[in-house]
DNA sequence: TCAAACCATCACATAGATGTGAAGGTCAAT
DNA sequence: ATTGACCTTCACATCTATGTGATGGTTTGA
């Protein structure tokens, strides 16, 4: 498919595929006459992006995880230097520590929208706990 | 405390400080001499604003989520607007799709790096699931 | 009293992701 | 053959979070 396509199947505005393709994060051919043309499988691809990003992790990152998503993936085992590596380990465990910090946040706004709720609701209130 | 032990504690660039209260986010109050004064709560605050921030929420959102977390909550219960209550609801469910993408990418680092220090380690290696 | 170490405001710079528009090539359909 | 809808590259603008430095006031200790 050609950007346009792919722009509108991924919700990404075109400037940006081209920034993904500059950025290293994405490698689409090109026909014979220039333009671009994106495989099937980059649709996921861009989507996995775009949830990485605003996730909070940068393109430079987000470029060394998306090689551990391909399944098979023994072809990647080669390029793997410790340092690599090394760099995937801090990211998942910094990636571990977002999840805690949003899964906690998120949590306390949902328990905020419950009480609000069951405070605004009709009928017998529940009770807010008691504080002696 | 002043803002140079906050920053200290914090691992916060006063600078980052000066910017979050800029943006409604911690409200410092001050001294006669004109010098910003903090209790001691603001350093787990911080600390939740940098997680909130790493985590790709935007300064005004965080802002709209802080007071959720205070308890008891029963005080902010008069100030929430059906807007406001929208804007949390939107906000935990792509928070909700956050933790997904994160875990399952997390997920997928945490099985290559297994992968490849399985392949790299000595003795008998663990076989790679045969491809028929 | 002077120096060092704080603090204040203000302004300007950077970096990353994104928006927008100009100038021009390609292609399909009328 | 021309129009409209694509595509290309290039450049410049924007927004948010951040870094950095200038200029000057305050406090503390030698």
């Amino acid at each position: 498919m050609r950007i346009g396509e792919l722009s509108e199947r991924t919700g990404t505005h075109r400037r940006l595929l081209r920034y993904y393709e500059e950025q290293g994060l994405i490698a689409p051919d090109r026909c014979a006459n220039g333009y671009r043309t994106y495989d099937e499988r980059l649709v996921d691809r861009v989507l996995q992006i775009r949830g990485l990003l605003d996730a909070g992790l940068p393109t430079r990152i987000i470029k060394q995880i998306l090689p551990c998503l391909d399944k098979p993936r023994i072809i990647h085992f080669t390029d793997a230097t410790p340092e690599m590596l090394s760099t995937l380990e801090q990211e998942r465990d910094r990636m571990t520590r977002r999840i805690s910090c949003l899964t906690r946040n998120r949590d306390a706004i949902a328990d905020y929208l419950d009480a609000v709720r069951a405070d605004a609701a009709p009928g017998p209130a529940p009770e807010p706990p008691a504080i002696p």
